[in-house]
DNA sequence: TCCATTCACTTGCTTATTGCAAGTTGCGCA
DNA sequence: TGCGCAACTTGCAATAAGCAAGTGAATGGA
């Protein structure tokens, strides 16, 4: 009997092999995208995602960053040792959800006038400035 | 005090005025679009979204179809008196939503070639005068 | 030396959401 | 007098989310 696993390190096709339902196994969630976002706008450390303003909890971002890692969207990888620090950046296939952020914004903005994009982030230099720079997702 | 409720009809921003995460209040889930993708797929009735490939559960469908119906994006509709009959289609805000499909199900067949779609399903004959022709969502 | 602080997480517990099975309502049909 | 269909609803167990607090390694300061 076969098993119904691992297609690129994560569970594939758990409910069908709609790529709409697919893709919603992978992201279909109120915070993966979020992280994404936050990613392509530049951050990369835990306590950059911890510091958004959704306010995600930390179990569940740890949680959604070992999935993403799983599913190959993301990469974590030290910038330091003694003590090991983490910081997190999207892969190419990270990098090609792009299109799907970008449509829900222009729907979002379509439809709901209020809403505004957060400015991107300035990567962090060794004396940890962030500065904020424009542009979108 | 201020409510802060209804942009809408719906809850509004509820965790930021982000465009993503407020599309994400909205349809953030793993059933949401996969009832968007059937009524763009020319499902109309409640047991067409019960017997679609996923399995969704009918408490879920009667949530979801509700908070849809209250986002506008979706519009119920009665077929049938006595006994009284209903059915959805999207409206045009949910119409808007086909771009956010279509970059998902790119996505998904770029990542994972596996996955392929469902076919359009022919309208009913009783009810019906948008008759949709073959072609993917 | 001792203490406070930073960072990247874990752990424990409460509350909310899902999933599953079964039940309900109104009517048409044999 | 049932039987069945369509569109839901209800009850309850399982799963996930949310919140607060804790952990461990290292660093900087009094």
């Amino acid at each position: 009997m076969e098993d119904d696993k691992t297609v690129e390190g994560n569970r594939a096709f758990e409910r069908s092999c709609c790529p709409i339902t697919n893709g919603l196994d992978i992201f279909g969630d109120k915070w993966t995208l979020l992280i994404i976002r936050d990613l392509i706008l530049g951050k990369r450390r835990y306590q950059d995602f911890i510091s958004s303003a959704e306010k995600i909890a930390s179990n569940i971002l740890a949680d959604r960053l070992k999935k993403l890692e799983a599913a190959a969207l993301v990469r974590r990888q030290a910038y330091q040792q003694k003590p090991a620090r983490y910081e997190y950046s999207l892969t190419e296939k990270g990098e090609s959800l792009r299109p799907v952020l970008a449509a829900i914004i222009s729907w979002s903005q379509e439809h709901y006038p209020g809403t505004q994009l957060f400015p991107s982030v300035r990567p962090r230099q060794a004396t940890d400035q962030t500065v904020k720079v424009a542009g979108g997702v």
